[in-house]
DNA sequence: GTCTATAGCAGGATAGAC
DNA sequence: GTCTATCCTGCTATAGAC
């Protein structure tokens, strides 16, 4: 039994480790032997759970990724539960808190947005695991909690675009600190965090409702 | 004067190809012999004309990038200066018009979006340059030019905020494509970009001018 | 300035002992 | 399942001929 656990163990090192350092070099700068030295095992164990270092990465996706997006779903979910009939604006903000205040910790939170932000700007595997899981399904559900809030006959496309808006500025606000930081000199604390949440839901539901 | 004039090709082959190949891969994806193949000249000769692979990445940025932005930036400005006091949304409409359908080939605007896109998720030297010489300058004109448009007495954060809303669409419909693609199933063609460009300077423009 | 050749090193992957 | 040792490939960078 002891070996059996530290085979879970060590394969879980592996994963966490592995996402920490695609997500802050990127697939190619990061080596398994970077990887398995911070996990602390041997170097050969990626390829003995894993097969090869692509398999690895979209492991990640499939076991780290998607159960991390899942909770972040849930906490929307979750929120807006706590609304009765909720308006436009209260699902924007619900939103915007799970994304941005939601049940991550800083540290997942910002290697979430760094993997996707990488497989956004070149995908290599991980963005069709994941717009198909999550992506796809999450913005049908989106567009028909927002055509409730709606008149009816919205054109299809154009509610389209404006949820990617909606989701252009969470992603935007969460994975380009370093040049928000650098034009405002404003640091990512609580209080600009709540500032952010604010922001997006003003500034989206009136995008969203205009005309 | 044959062999200055090669020397100067060289060196274009070389910044013309690495550029398209550090967009597309990525610094640490990208060798040198890739780039000097592509660029068909000698695998030597990256080391000859600028040191070594960093500095011929960050030469990118400074004598690719940068001209790049100063003709999209002037394309606007220049659709801007048609119109007779501008409103909010001409403003926002010529700044669109200039990123999604500015003075940038296809290939050009792609490029552009993916260097960039990788330096804000993860800085390696391009960012400093760019920010300190392209976007610091660039929000603090835009926020002038937008303030004629609003009330006095506007919040700076929040005017910053809304700017940068603004930027994170551009960016995002920019460099996304291929999950836009593969949620909507749109392609980029000139139909759906000025489709686009109206989207985001009716949804900006409401979105600055609330409240 | 250009090229060939190569030094020197780091990477992914695997074989085989334990 | 774990580990060591190692193969082989591909990389950056440079020395030195032309």
């Amino acid at each position: 039994m002891e070996a059996k656990g530290r085979d879970v163990l060590a394969k879980d090192r592996i994963l966490d480790k592995a996402e920490e350092l695609f997500a802050q070099n990127g697939y190619f700068a990061v080596s398994i032997r970077q990887i398995t030295a911070a996990a602390e095992c041997n170097l050969a164990a990626v390829n003995y759970h894993f097969g090869n270092k692509k398999n690895l990465y979209l492991e990640v996706f499939r076991l780290r990724w998607i159960p991390r997006a899942r909770r972040i779903h849930d906490t929307f979910i979750g929120i807006l539960g706590t609304k009765n009939e909720p308006s436009l604006r209260d699902i924007l903000h619900s939103l915007a808190t799970a994304f941005i205040e939601g049940p991550l910790t800083d540290d997942e939170r910002e290697r979430h947005h760094q993997l996707i932000a990488r497989e956004l700007a070149k995908p290599i595997g991980g963005l069709d695991i994941v717009a198909s899981q999550i992506h796809q399904p999450f913005f049908n559900e989106l567009s028909d909690l927002v055509k409730e809030c709606l008149p009816e006959g919205q054109n299809e496309q154009e509610l389209m675009l404006k949820l990617f808006s909606v989701f252009s500025m969470l992603t935007f606000f969460n994975f380009s600190r370093e040049l928000v930081t650098i034009i405002t000199n404003y640091q990512y604390d609580q209080a600009f965090k709540a500032r952010l949440v604010n922001h997006i839901a003003d500034s989206c539901s009136s995008g969203i409702a205009y005309k």
